[in-house]
DNA sequence: ATGGTGGATTTTCCA
């Protein structure tokens, strides 16, 4: 079973990359963020004719996620259950046979210490609750997404531009570190030990063609889910060529 | 150097 998380920024602006990148990964769950539409304007039959049940959780403008499964969703949940409760669209879940999946889109945060960077760490508290309460991580929990967050200094282009800047200082860094204390390792890091893979690159300073980018898209997977996985990789391809988001698509492959 | 580009919606917000 081949999962994968992708950030498409604006489902219908990136439908024809990510028809076409479906064709090729042939991935069978895809976790979507940033929609950037309400359900009515998801381009549900265009996916839905490539063999993929849909389940989105979008709202005007602004975040949105999806989950794309090629097999049927044994159940689904829309948003956390936090009170009160999430005034954005960040987060979905879904089980798929005996794997539950989240794809979730974390608060950017704009700059640290603003009013956004506090929401940013209160919203990452209450996901870590979210997942906490909702998941026994004995089973095959996947959870992933745009978590807005590196983890340490080998996902960052210049760590001395980027020291305690947004993306990168210590409190969001101890949050992401505290899913991971849930039971939920970075997959990614099962497989790629150095530094220098990234999956968003800055569209204002043309970060991609610099090789400027940072590693803030992850697959945290729980010990049964991380057991089964065999492989993990960044597809930096549908990060190139013509009218891409900024982000770049994460996939994993798990045996059966 | 507080710019730059891109998306949605609109003369601005967000990333």
């Amino acid at each position: 079973m081949l999962v994968s998380t992708w950030n498409v920024n604006s489902v219908r602006a990136r439908l024809p990359r990510l028809v076409q990148w479906l064709e090729s990964a042939k991935p069978d769950v895809v976790c979507l963020q940033e929609l950037k539409c309400v359900d009515e304007q998801f381009p549900r039959e265009e996916i839905e004719a490539l063999g993929y049940q849909i389940a989105a959780y979008g709202q005007k403008t602004y975040n949105g996620v999806a989950i794309l499964s090629k097999r049927r969703f044994d159940d689904v949940f829309y948003g956390m259950r936090s009170d009160p409760p999430d005034s954005d669209r960040r987060v979905i879940g879904a089980q798929i046979g005996d794997v539950f999946v989240v794809s979730v889109y974390v608060v950017n945060g704009q700059e640290v210490g603003s009013p956004k960077y506090a929401y940013k760490l209160d919203w990452m508290n209450r996901l870590r609750d979210e997942l906490r309460t909702r998941y026994d991580f004995n089973e095959k929990v996947i959870v992933a997404g745009d978590f807005n967050v590196t983890f340490d200094d080998r996902d960052v282009h210049d760590p001395k531009a980027w020291h305690e800047k947004i993306l990168c200082s210590t409190p969001e860094r101890e949050r992401l570190s505290a899913l991971v204390d849930l039971g939920l390792a970075d997959s990614f890091r099962k497989f790629h030990a150095d530094g220098g893979h990234y999956t968003w690159w800055d569209f204002r300073t043309r970060g991609f063609q610099r090789g400027m980018g940072l590693r803030i898209d992850h697959i945290l997977m729980s010990p049964a889910a991380l057991d089964a996985c065999g492989d993990v990789w960044i597809d930096k391809e549908a990060r190139d060529g013509e009218k891409p988001s900024d982000h770049a698509p994460v996939l994993a492959r798990l045996e059966p």
